[in-house]
DNA sequence: GATATTTAGTACGCTTTCGTACATTCCGAT
DNA sequence: ATCGGAATGTACGAAAGCGTACTAAATATC
C-alpha cells in the first residue's frame, strides 16, 4: 500500500540531468584536456562555429554573460582564445580561438564527437529527431533570463548522529 | 569556402546542456517556489520516491556526496526536510520531507510534470523510449567518479577595448 | 574476536557560477 | 544632432558545487 513510488515519477527531466552529470564527469575523467566541463564545450562551439561574440555563446550556451566573462578571462589567461572588438560594433568582442586553443578544441570536439557517436549509431534518424525535438521543446521561455529571487543563509551546524 | 561552421558540430550534446539549463531557468522564474535547481529536483525525488538515504540521492541525482551535504543542510535550515538515522545502519542518514516540505515538493513535482507533460504529449510511445535509453548511453562510466586534475589560477585584469 | 578494508556522510577550503550594478555603444524618434 | 532606451560586456560580491581529508560505523579477513 506504500511502496516505494507515491506519485508519478517525472519520467525525462531526471534524465536529462544524470546525462548532463556524466558528460561532465567523463570529460573531467576520460581524457586529459585539461579543461572543466564549460570550458570544453565552449571551445567545442568555437572549433563547431568559428569565431563567436559573446552574446552568440550566451546564446548558445546557455551561460550567464558573467559567467561567460569569467570562463573567458580563463581561457585567455590559458592562452586559449583571443577577445578582439567586434568590427561593426564597439561593443561587441569576437572571441576566436589562438591556434593552442584550437589545437586543445579539436581535441575536445573529437572526445566528444566520440562520445556522441556511440550513441548516434544505434539511433534511427527519425528517433533521433524525437530526441533533440524534445529536448528542444523543455521549458521554452525567453532566451534570456532575468532576476530571481533568493533566500536561505544557511551554514551552520553539521549534524551527526 | 569558410562558412560558419568549420567540423561536423555535435548533434546531442549542445542540446542536451541547453535543455538542463532552461529547466533551471524556468524553475526559477516561472514559480514562485523559492527553491533552485539542485533543491527542486531534490524535493521532487524524494516526493516521487519516498525517503531516502543520502546515498539514494547522490546516486539518483548525479550529485557529489558534499555538494548534497550542502543541500541537505540549506533545506534542513529551512525545516522542510530532516535527517534521521537509518535503522539498521548507523552511518546512514534517511532523508525524509516534513510536512512543510512535503507540500512544497508537491508543488515543484507538479510544475516539473506539466513540463513534461508539454514534451511528451507530442511524442510517441516509441520515441520516448528513444529519447531516455539515449540519454541513459550518455558518458556511461563507473557511477562514482573520483579524483580529477585542476589548473589555472587566473583571475587578472577585465580588458575593455 | 581483533584488525584491516570498505562504506556513509560530513567539514573545510577553493573554484566556478551567478545576480546586480554599471560603463559603453548602438539605434530609433524627433 | 541629440536624447532616451536597448543591447553588449564587465566588475564585484555572494552563493553553489566540488575535491580532499577525516570520522564513524559496517563488513571482511585472519
Amino acid at each position: 500500500m506504500t511502496p516505494k513510488t507515491r506519485r508519478p515519477p517525472l519520467e525525462l527531466i531526471p534524465h536529462i540531468h544524470r546525462a548532463t552529470h556524466r558528460i561532465g564527469m567523463w570529460l573531467e575523467k576520460n581524457e586529459s584536456l585539461g579543461v572543466t566541463q564549460a570550458e570544453a564545450h565552449l571551445l567545442a562551439h568555437l572549433a563547431a562555429s568559428g569565431p563567436s561574440t559573446v552574446g552568440d555563446l550566451h546564446r548558445s550556451l546557455g551561460h550567464r554573460r558573467s559567467t561567460l566573462t569569467s570562463v573567458l578571462d580563463r581561457l585567455e589567461t590559458r592562452a586559449l582564445i583571443v577577445r578582439d572588438v567586434a568590427p561593426g560594433d564597439r561593443r561587441s568582442f569576437v572571441v576566436a580561438l589562438t591556434t593552442k586553443g584550437s589545437t586543445l578544441a579539436e581535441k575536445t570536439l573529437r572526445a566528444l564527437t566520440a562520445m556522441e557517436r556511440v550513441v548516434l549509431r544505434e539511433l534511427e534518424k527519425a528517433e533521433m529527431l524525437a530526441v533533440t525535438s524534445a529536448l528542444e521543446r523543455i521549458g521554452h521561455t525567453e532566451e534570456t533570463a532575468r532576476g530571481a529571487k533568493k533566500r536561505g543563509r544557511p551554514q551552520g551546524k553539521r549534524p551527526r548522529a
